[in-house]
DNA sequence: GAATGTCTGTTGCCAGCGCAACAGTGTCTG
DNA sequence: CAGACACTGTTGCGCTGGCAACAGACATTC
């Protein structure tokens, strides 16, 4: 199968980062990947199950879930085209905690775990590299969930909401910013009720904090969101 | 430096998990590792710096601090020897996100982390191990924290408390169990207040779901304590 | 344009839990 | 043994935020 159409998105993934056309050929000649098709709503990899390859999202989109203990299913995170999946788990032997599931019909492309972490002798420099890779991918999850853990133990929602505010204009290098997120959708990572969550942005908009209409935000005093607590 | 003394503690990390002696003769001669020793209450990494190091503690203890929003430290994990520290980091070019302070007086080896993701050629099968180990110990970490998460989302402290005890039940694989934390550190690891925990904890005894005194905790019956939401 | 669905804001209710304060128990020191 | 200190349990008070219910804004379909 030829895959040279995908080395734009392979490119643009954290594991396969600005490798030139040959590297990749040879790579992919080296760990004669498989490529599967998937259709809404089918699963890409079960909750409690192992696994022993890396996903990598081609085309379509798909969604991250975790099974509550309630049993619900809460979404944790959407992927693009470049998205990688089951990376951290490879090599342990350990259960998936997500149920991986096409969010629109897709298309993944898998790379057994055993030829990454242990490379032939023709492909030096560039293994090195993608070993380099991997294990920058995995602590920049392990980072995205500190971040995560950070927000949720500030006690008050407020404080949940400063810090979020705060990051996300950081990252956006601007004090005026868009997320892709809803309502609904950022009070499920805020950890709160979505009422709850107007509810307070209503109070800091009348405090003078900030600005808000749906998606968008404006930080219209940094020092006393920073000072929230 | 001999450090020969030091092997079973080195064999006992995660990272030089299950080495031959002459193993790891030929892995320190290649990484040239430093020793330092630390007096009680001094720093061996400050929240917001690089390190291109990763640290393995060889005698004493060391205390993991997160410096929260309002100024204050929080604990977040301690370590015995044969623990490591900068793992994560390394490689990245990130701040570290907490600060590593000498509970007592202690000793570390640092790694230099250059050496070890670019292995020399006379080492290949050992140090191809050794890359896999730190894709295993950062992996763990994750998932350490990704059990963190999964508490945190939890609404009600009664729901928190009955999924730390299925799971430490389970580690431990019995339903009797003691652990070395103090009602206070219990509390912060399940981001509550100690008195509520308290509270809580009397309600589910006079309730017959457990027994508990001090560390020791005996649960009584687990599917209800499971059916908890 | 009517009908339907999704997203958001608002508000009343009330319980879960943080906070503060105090008492009881176990451990360590002089 | 007295005194100091750390750890734990208990209880009253009050606020934060979850829940439920409703209304308005916007998009989509027929």
């Amino acid at each position: 199968m030829n895959l040279r159409p995908h080395y734009p998105i392979l490119r643009a993934t954290s594991l396969l980062h600005g490798m030139r056309d040959d590297e990749l050929d040879s790579l992919l000649e080296c760990f004669a990947p498989r490529v599967r098709r998937y259709q809404k709503d089918e699963l890409l990899l079960m909750a409690g199950y192992e696994t022993q390859e890396v996903g990598i999202l081609l085309e379509g989109q798909i969604t991250a879930l975790k099974n509550t203990s309630d049993g619900a299913n809460v979404a944790i995170t959407q992927m693009e085209p470049g998205g990688l999946f089951g990376d951290v788990l490879s090599g342990s032997r350990l259960k998936s905690p997500v149920t991986i599931m096409a969010k629109t019909d897709c298309t993944a492309l898998y790379l057994p775990y055993r030829k990454i972490i242990c490379p032939c002798a023709a492909l030096h420099a560039t293994h090195l590299q993608l070993l380099q890779n991997l294990v920058l991918t995995i602590s920049g999850k392990y980072f995205a969930l500190d971040r995560r853990v950070d927000l949720l133990i500030c006690k008050s929602l407020r404080e949940r909401i400063g810090i979020w505010l705060l990051d996300e204009a950081e990252r956006a290098d601007s004090d005026t910013f868009a997320v892709a997120l809803t309502r609904a959708g950022l009070a499920e990572y805020l950890n709160c009720d979505r009422s709850a969550l107007s509810r307070e942005l209503s109070r800091m908009q009348k405090e003078g904090l900030l600005e808000t209409y749906r998606g968008s935000f404006k930080i219209l005093d940094k020092e006393r969101l920073r000072a929230q607590h």
